[in-house]
RNA sequence: UCGACGAUAGCUCAAUGGUGGAGCAUUCGGCUGUUAACCGAAGGGUUGCAGGUUCAAAUCCUGCUCGUCGAGCCA
């Protein structure tokens, strides 16, 4: 009898096949059990009839317990209430494992104890149906990525140097070499592979030790970063809504069902069209200001608020909210004091106090999920900003000669995968959008 | 790191300072169309840890540990 995954069930109507997998949940009705299989591909549920069994089955099937590991066989039926839904009347049970007592039981949990059993959790529909929707996206940005010309560029996680802020930075022992640390970014190894073939991504794990305790936060995320020669900020911009729009209409297109097990609105995912709304960082504070809303700044005796809103403070979650609560898009915001920002960034030319970057901030209070900039392509002014982030000179010595090299305009972005997950399952927090979240506060299981 | 809140059965939660309960899970029994099935019965507790107040503490106080949510930082 040929073995079938549950997912290509509707194939196989009327027709004897086998089923290899676990069994998710059973019910019984006096002479009448309902098995529920899942096999990974999806859930089925079975029919036992004491009249149509053998004794030994019948017993077998009193035996199992949640997750136990079973090969059925039985002929696939129309469900007879149900539209498109179908049933295995199954006629034999191989019992691979009957599993102990399973701590994961079809009611609630709370948060701590689905945690320390993660992979368990797993196995769990929504999880399954999450873990598919990441798939899609990994799979939709390499597609994107490489029918538009650019090269898949891994860049090292062990590292020499940072790229954001130094106190954020994981380290290890390096043999006699001293300290090595995490990656934080591909990024400036990403610039020397854009001068090498023009158009690069990097896509790997990152780190960051921040001691960030929110929804929005792992230590140890998935970034991809495209990174272009010739490319200034306005094209980066146009980069970034084309891709959004491929990855984002592919997965509601391939993922119908997985986000209806989420209860996903898919509409709010439909708009996500270009062209995508263009603010710069002054019209931000205009909305800032008309809606009255105010800086909050820590004091020795607890918080102030600062209002209008002054100009080349960074935004906050607040702040982020505001602006994007009009819109039912994701929301660039661009041209950013350049206080604010990386060393690497290039100024604008026409206004020495910008820096050439550009946030996205995903709709629905996602936050933001992509950062992008053009980055510093002369000498001198890169230097002057490395001395003045007081970063290590003789790091960046390699990454200097990208400017005395063949320098030339270039930009790119970074996008987190997880928040990338997490806004489109509309997840709740992070934890689940990774299959092992790595916390401040957790690093098993 | 700061702030708010919390920790009671395997799980999710109740319990006015006065004999710690329920639902689910587990075990046993019943039920031929169940859908987080249902019905009946049973077992299951050093109330996070340490101290204090009191005739009496799950409950009030102090400290600690762990967690959740929010802020900051960021993708």
């Amino acid at each position: 009898m040929e073995r079938v995954y549950i997912n290509k069930i509707s194939e196989h109507v009327d027709k004897e096949i086998t089923i290899k997998g676990w069994l998710y949940n059973i019910r019984s009705s006096g002479k009448l059990m309902f098995p529920e299989f899942r096999d990974g591909s999806g859930i089925i549920q079975g029919v036992v009839s004491k009249k149509e069994v053998s004794e030994k089955i019948w017993e077998d099937f009193a035996k199992l317990t949640q997750e136990s590991s079973v090969i059925v066989k039985g002929k696939v039926t129309k469900h007879p209430k149900k539209e498109n839904v179908y049933e295995l009347q199954v006629t034999d049970l191989e019992i691979v494992q009957i599993a102990e007592e399973y701590p994961i039981t079809p009611k609630e949990h709370g948060v701590e104890f689905l945690m320390d059993r993660r992979h368990l959790w797993l196995r769990s529909q929504r999880q399954v149906a999450i873990m598919r929707v990441r798939n899609e996206i990994v799979q939709s940005i390499r597609e994107y990525f490489y029918k538009e010309g650019f090269t898949l560029f891994d860049t090292p996680i062990f590292t020499p140097n940072a790229v954001e802020g130094t106190s954020t930075l994981f380290s290890t022992d390096y043999f006699d070499l001293g300290k090595a640390y995490l990656s934080q970014s591909g990024q400036l190894y990403a610039e020397s592979g854009a001068m090498a073939l023009g158009k690069v991504y990097t896509f790997g794990p990152t780190f960051r030790a921040e001691n960030s305790m929110t929804r929005r936060h792992i230590t140890e995320f998935w970034m991809m970063e495209p990174e272009m020669a010739y490319y200034d900020i306005d094209d980066d911009m146009n980069l970034i809504e084309d891709f959004l729009e491929y990855v984002v209409q592919r997965v509601i297109v391939n993922c119908k069902s997985e986000l209806e097990t989420l209860e996903r609105d898919i509409t709010k995912l439909q708009n996500v069209k270009k062209p995508f709304p263009r603010v710069t960082y002054d019209e931000a504070i205009e909305i800032l200001r008309k809606k009255d809303i105010p800086l909050i700044r820590k004091t020795a005796n607890g918080e102030e608020e600062i209002r209008p809103f002054p100009w080349g403070e960074d935004f906050g979650a607040p702040h982020e909210e505001a602006i994007v609560e009009d819109y039912d898009k994701p929301v660039m915001v661009h041209r950013w004091p350049a206080e604010a920002k990386a060393f690497y960034m290039k100024r604008d030319p026409n206004d020495p106090k910008i820096a050439l970057g550009v946030d996205v901030l995903a709709p629905e209070g996602f936050g933001e999920i992509i950062g992008g900039s053009q980055r510093e392509d002369n000498l001198d002014l890169l230097v002057e900003r490395i001395h003045e982030h007081k970063l290590p000179m003789e790091v960046f010595e390699w990454y200097l000669d990208l400017r005395r090299f063949g320098s030339v305009p270039h930009s790119g972005f970074g996008m987190g995968l997880e928040r990338m997950v997490s806004w489109i399952c509309n997840l709740e927090h992070i934890r689940e959008a990774i299959p092992f979240a790595r916390r401040p506060n957790r690093i098993r299981p």
